[in-house]
DNA sequence: ATCGGCTCGCGCAA
DNA sequence: TGCGCGAAGCCGAT
């Protein structure tokens, strides 16, 4: 089966060469599943030269630390070793893409380069300064979503209910089974050495957070995906909105660095008849329609994580109410700090520190807080972003942009009844809490500070 | 326990 | 041009 074209495009319209085919592995970091590498693959294949796959690190201000970049290299660690066995040499290129990818394709006289399809800006201009410098053609492969993103829609929808039903047409065509990657027949000249990934983490300087209990990595998402499909699937619907119980799938920071295809684990849901129909169509729900509505935010809307991105009637909201008097005020050291007189919320900020991961509806609940205890909206925003960034395994994510504007600034939400210093945003509170879940066993179980906290 | 109103605008039917 | 309905709610009435 050949990679879909729909899939792909050039980032420079310059000629591919004759020489070996890279993969620039960036956001889809596994050798499963992964229509970046099998592109790759095919266009080596059909001019007969070696394929290899190079990963680039870059320490991006402000981003990053020792608990992503941990998670992470455990992950490659599996994938140096899987590629090993398939004859497809693997290199860290330690530098500024565009520099050190374009020396790599000098050097080894490439002819093609691929690289995976990441919305947020900072990639993006990677992507955009590498295509500029390289002499050879840069392609770039949807390998994150089952609909290619630019495919899906050539907008920036205005809510999931108008990008719906453009995923439920497009998706029989490309929610399809995976070929095997093959072991590459082509010999490499590439001469490659064991990569020293403490080395690695050394030479980044990162700030150091505690690690989780995570394992990171291809064999252990798969795990986790199989354990969610046989023991949780079933009562998805019923549970996934109860943060006191193991509901939700788990597989979100795996999904985010690439360690498992969103592909993979549509198609294995999907076909899981053997479980409740309303728990697959709302799980398919939340890993298709809104997760691949998150790309299509920051792919369309340059102002992703700007309160001035948001829907026109949420900004004339905002403004409105900007100078309503709040009640509570932190900054973000209190927060970062769960210092807040909300000790569910305190709750929440504490299970994010410590297990890198927070439920999905307290993410709601957690961001609309911020808004009510700041300034306004962008202070919001910039706080809710830096927390989940740091802490969350999933950080650095275009669900966590969109997780945080639509609790703060309506983005794909609609406008609600006014009241102070929400205006029309849609409004949450503790007794909303209370009534969906028991936030006593929750507070109990995660509202304590443990070690972390001096 | 359940229901309607709140409030905006997209996209489709007509 | 009219109308149905939506990313996870709140509140007060019944």
């Amino acid at each position: 089966m050949k990679v879909d074209e729909r899939r792909v495009r050039s980032l420079n319209d310059r000629a591919a060469g004759g020489g070996p085919v890279v993969y620039w592995m960036s956001r889809d970091q596994r050798v499963n599943d992964n229509w970046a590498l099998l592109y790759a693959r095919e266009k080596a294949i059909e001019r007969k030269v070696p394929l290899c796959v190079i990963f680039n690190l870059l320490k991006i201000e402000g981003r990053g630390n020792t608990r992503q970049y941990r998670f992470m290299f455990n992950g490659l660690k599996e994938v140096e070793k899987a590629l090993a066995q398939l004859n497809i040499p693997f290199f860290v290129l330690y530098g500024k893409s565009e520099e050190v990818i374009t020396t790599f394709v000098k050097t080894h006289q490439v002819g093609e380069v691929v690289v995976d399809f990441n919305p947020l800006l900072y990639a993006r201009q990677r992507r955009e300064a590498t295509a500029a410098a390289l002499p050879i053609r840069l392609t770039e492969v949807d390998a994150h979503n089952i609909i290619p993103c630019w495919h899906a829609s050539d907008k920036e929808e205005f809510a999931a209910y108008t990008f719906r039903p453009k995923v439920h047409r497009a998706l029989p065509e490309f929610l399809t089974a995976f070929p095997k990657l093959e072991s590459h027949p082509y010999k490499s000249e590439f001469k490659t050495k064991p990569i020293d990934w403490d080395e690695c983490l050394s030479k980044l300087s990162l700030e150091e957070i505690l690690n989780t209990n995570f394992i990171a990595g291809e064999t252990a998402a798969k795990k986790q995906l199989s354990t969610f499909i046989s023991s949780r699937l079933d009562s998805y619907h019923e549970t996934r909105n109860d943060p006191t119980q193991n509901g939700v799938s788990g597989l979100s920071p795996y999904l985010h660095f690439g360690q498992l295809s969103a592909q993979r684990v549509a198609y294995e849901a999907n076909n899981a008849f053997e479980h409740n129909k309303d728990a697959r169509e709302a799980f398919l729900e939340e890993l298709i329609v809104r997760r691949e509505l998150a790309d299509n935010y920051c792919f369309y809307n340059k102002q992703y994580d700007q309160a001035a991105g948001a829907h026109a009637w949420a900004q004339k909201t905002m403004a409105e109410h900007k100078d309503d008097v709040r009640e509570y005020l932190y900054t973000k050291e209190q927060f970062e700090n769960a210092e807040t007189h909300d000790d569910l919320w305190n709750a929440m900020q504490l299970q994010m520190v410590e297990e890198g991961k927070m439920h999905g509806w307290c993410r709601m609940y957690w961001a609309k807080k911020i808004l009510e205890w700041t300034p306004d909206a962008q202070a919001a925003i910039n706080i809710a972003l830096y927390l989940n960034d740091k802490y969350e395994l999933d950080g650095n994510d275009p669900n966590g942009v969109v997780g945080v504007m639509w609790s703060i600034c309506g983005v794909h939400d609609r406008a609600w009844n006014e009241r102070p210093i929400f205006g029309k945003i849609r409004y949450m509170n503790y007794a909303g809490a209370k009534r969906k879940f028991d936030i006593k066993a929750y507070i109990d179980r995660y509202g304590k500070k443990n070690t972390l906290f001096k």
